[in-house]
RNA sequence: GCCGCGGUGGUGGAAUUGGUAGACACGCCAGAUUUAGGAUCUGGUGCCCUUAGGGUGUGAAGGUUCGACUCCUUUCCGCGGCACCA
């Protein structure tokens, strides 16, 4: 038996009554302000938690106690991600159905958060795979296919032989998959799209007014990529018919020497002379085969054919040559350029390899000694715009252009529709038909399509899902007319893209969630995840939102009005935890070590929540040390109250910082500043030890201000305390400004720039008695002895700075 | 290359409408207690000078100011993201 503090059994005790009495199990009140603080929900993987998961969770759970303790009816839930390839991997290679594995992941998960003393309202809980939920995953994937924002089409997609899948574009680095690192191609096939695209500007201009870290925001304008520009008309004599380039720069039009096409651009056997046509034809052939992974490493290169036509420059009607070349993606603008060597590097590359005219037409400065300028300066060798800088000359040339029907101003975005069908078995179903070549909705009263049990997970090399291995599932009579179900599912992001709007109304079986409870819940007000969602996960949730916003279906445009990024937790060595590194904490046995409460307090003390910090042994140790301390404060030797706890005011330095406290720990878990409340907590800790009585009330105060770090401790020395109800939805203490103001301040006197002494005092002194009373201190006075003053300046209660 | 974030003791970190740099904790040193180890308690701890006291110090160099971790210029290093997007 343990002489003091018995973290198992307390930690268990109040785990069990929290359970039990559903204590956080939360109802929709309209008398009181609500507080939805979110978790981004993790994939239950079969490694159980990493130590970077509860990091996360803990602060979101310090708030959601913390707000409860101050009057808000608090949403904080949790959920699996559980759809996957994981899962599915671990079928093929085991035989085990994916919803075994997942649901054995799952129960480890629980097992593991519910040992940390996480706050959820697990009457909430959602699984994304489980078919009552999935059912509105297509349901919502419907009302986009009705709007017309999904659909199929015959694109050049991210195959992946090894995975036997295709991926998103935002799951390819480097020509590899991000999960497993293996190769990808570029590969034609029928696929189902989002038209994630028609929300490019709305989701630009939904990041303004986000509560977000400006780095992430910043991350989607990039991934979004808006640039302004022009579409410029170019004539084809040789097939007498007109092609349309942009450019961001249609001030450098008559700097425009030559033209280049995409090799997949439609008009290229068209536009080749008959002598060129073997090389086009070869050089087309080797850049469809070419995988992201070559494109990118033959970046230095240029390379290219011309094709033997010309087109002909709208500024000045000069014939231009047309070429083709790989740096020119079809993807992107109207897959053709106007190439202007003398303002853009890459065009310079090009023209320097082929030997293509260079023409400069934005004056460079005299030191300049780059090759392209892109820089601003005097229009040069442009006719109608000469001298003008290059705003200026912008704003004419698309003047011109327009007046003169050669083209007009337009916008652009990087961002691309999104590749929404996977050849894998571990997801979505995508409730929809084929019959006679057209595609179908299944009605809604038909949802769920529930995912069929199949023998084989494995996709073919064609590329056919193993659901189209699935036999009479696949046969459909929707009124009356036959088809076949669609077999590719969804990929993983669907379900989390919605999974925020569930937590809202989990159980309801009619709809996927109440208007009611979605006006009073929503938006979620704090989110905390990882940035590695920076821009998956964050911009589909965010799309899928814009939409249901516009079906009418959510009140909020925006889902998450703020977001943070916890930092990661690094190796005790600072590098990157890792098994190969061997520097990997397990956190099952910390907790067991040492406690849920003190793993909670250190995550909170270890540093700003945003940053990225090592793990440390003597650190956890050092939390689980303040712990005791704290139960050693109130509990003595034999395991009663202390008998140093009188109903006492404390005395007035005691009272004092009493108030401080209280005040500095209410500011600093409001900015999410974990670190220093928890200090500051110390500090008074520290204090009170030094005192032969505890102030009854200050003790009880210490209990509560700690609760939300320390859930566990709190509850059993509240109870100890004499209380009967759970300290988890008490009333969090209140603080006096007046009594938290300093009777004696100290003040610093600078002497030129330099601290020579200084002096206690009451606030507010003026320039002239502090002035005296630093001439007071000897070596105050030293320094000042034989010289002027020339100027003082008295920095209210902190600094009288003398300049001599 | 471009974008974003960061660089403060031996370590994690405090402190920014410009106002006592290093709070709090870890570690370390000394002492107390203990048969020993551990635990606990007390004191010390940026660096340099023997002390009073002084010098110096927030990646580096310069600038503004009575006063700069904080503002400005230049520069170095680390981390994350994007990468032929016209």
């Amino acid at each position: 038996m343990p002489k003091s503090y018995d973290h198992r059994a307390i930690e268990k005790k109040w785990q069990n009554f929290w359970l039990d009495n559903k204590s956080f199990r939360v109802v929709e009140d309209s008398s009181k302000p609500k507080y939805y603080v979110l978790d981004m929900f993790p994939y239950p993987s079969g490694q159980g938690l990493h130590v970077g998961h509860p990091l996360g969770y803990t602060a979101t759970d310090v708030v959601a106690r913390f707000k409860r303790m101050r009057g808000f009816n608090v949403l904080h839930p949790m959920g699996w991600d559980a759809f996957g390839l994981p899962a599915e991997q671990y079928a093929l290679e085991t035989g085990t159905h994916p919803a075994e594995t997942t649901a054995m992941n799952i129960k480890n998960f629980q097992r593991q958060i519910k040992s940390i003393g996480l706050s959820y309202d697990w009457d909430r809980e959602i699984n994304t795979t489980d078919p009552d939920y999935y059912r509105w995953t297509q349901w919502i994937f419907l009302q986009l296919f009705h709007k017309g924002l999904a659909y199929q089409a015959e694109v050049p997609v991210n195959w992946c032989p090894d995975l036997g899948t295709v991926l998103a574009n935002e799951e390819v680095i480097d020509g590899k998959s991000e999960r497993g690192h293996h190769p990808v191609f570029r590969v034609p096939m029928r696929q189902w799209m989002l038209r994630i695209t028609n929300y490019s500007e709305s989701l630009l201009e939904g990041l303004d007014n986000l509560d977000w870290p400006e780095g992430i925001k910043e991350l989607q304008r990039n991934w979004i990529g808006r640039s302004e520009g022009a579409e410029v008309i170019f004539d084809l004599p040789s097939i007498n018919e007109s092609l349309v380039v942009f450019t961001t720069r249609p001030d450098t039009l008559f700097g425009a020497t030559y033209m280049v096409i995409a090799p997949e651009h439609p008009l290229v056997k068209r536009l080749t002379i008959s002598n060129k046509k073997k090389e086009v034809k070869r050089y087309v052939e080797k850049a469809a085969r070419k995988s992201d992974l070559a494109r990118t490493e033959l970046e230095k290169d240029k390379t290219g054919v011309f094709l033997g036509t010309y087109a002909i420059n709208p500024g000045n009607d000069e014939k231009i040559p047309i070429w083709i070349s790989d740096y020119v993606l079809m993807s992107y603008g109207t897959g053709a350029i106007m190439a202007v060597p003398g303002q853009d590097q890459r065009d310079w590359d090009f023209a320097e390899e082929f030997n293509l005219p260079i023409i400069r037409t934005v004056e460079p400065p005299g030191d300049f000694d780059g090759k392209a300028y892109l820089g601003d300066g005097s229009a040069i060798n442009s006719q109608f715009l000469n001298g003008m800088h290059v705003n200026e000359a912008k704003k004419t040339m698309i003047e011109w252009l327009v007046k003169n029907e050669k083209g007009k101003p337009t916008i652009q975005y990087k961002l691309r529709d999104w590749l929404f069908s996977r050849q894998r078995y571990w997801g979505e179903p995508i409730p929809v038909f084929h019959s006679d070549d057209e595609v179908e909705a299944i009605p809604y009263k038909d949802l769920p399509i529930v995912l069929p049990n199949v023998e084989d997970y494995k996709p073919s090399k064609s590329g056919d899902p193993p659901l189209a291995n699935s036999g009479s599932w696949l046969e459909v009579i929707v009124n009356g007319k036959a088809g076949l179900r669609e077999t590719n599912t969804m990929p993983q992001w669907a379900g989390s893209c919605w999974y925020f709007l569930r937590f809202v109304d989990a159980q309801n079986s009619d709809e996927p969630w109440s208007a009611q409870n979605e006006k009073y819940w929503m938006p979620v007000d704090l989110y905390i995840g990882g940035q590695e969602h920076a821009v998956l996960h964050l911009l589909y949730a965010r799309f899928w939102h814009h939409v249901l916003h516009d079906l009418g279906y959510v009140s909020s445009r925006e889902p998450f009005k703020k977001l943070v990024n916890q930092g990661m937790i690094l190796g005790e060595d600072g590098s990157k935890m890792s098994k190969s590194r061997g520097n990997v904490i397990n956190p099952d046995e910390i907790i067991h070590k040492y406690g849920a409460d003190s793993l909670r307090l250190f995550y909170m003390f270890m540093g700003p929540l945003e940053k990225a910090k090592p793990w440390s042994t003597s650190g956890i140790q050092g939390s689980h040390r303040f712990i005791r301390k704290v139960w050693n404060l109130l509990i003595d030797e034999d395991g009663n109250l202390s008998s140093k706890i009188h109903d006492n005011e404390g005395d007035e330095l005691m009272i004092q910082l009493f108030h401080q406290t209280i005040r500095k720990v209410t500011e600093d878990i409001e900015g999410l500043r974990f670190n220093t409340a928890i200090s500051q907590i110390m500090i008074m800790v520290n204090a009170l030890r030094e005192r032969d009585i505890y102030p009854r009330h200050i003790i009880e105060s210490l209990v509560l201000i700690l609760s939300p770090f320390t859930p566990h401790m709190s509850e059993e020395l509240w109870e100890r305390l004499g209380n009967d109800t759970s300290i988890s939805f008490h009333p969090w203490p209140e603080y006096s400004e007046s009594l938290a103001r300093e009777e004696l301040i100290t003040i610093a006197v600078q002497i030129n720039g330099k601290r020579r002494g200084e002096f206690q005092v009451r606030p507010g002194v003026d320039e002239q008695t502090a002035l005296a009373l630093a001439l007071e201190n000897v070596n105050v006075k030293r320094y000042v002895e034989g010289n002027e003053i020339r100027k003082t300046v008295l920095v209210k209660d902190r600094l009288l700075s003398i300049v001599v």
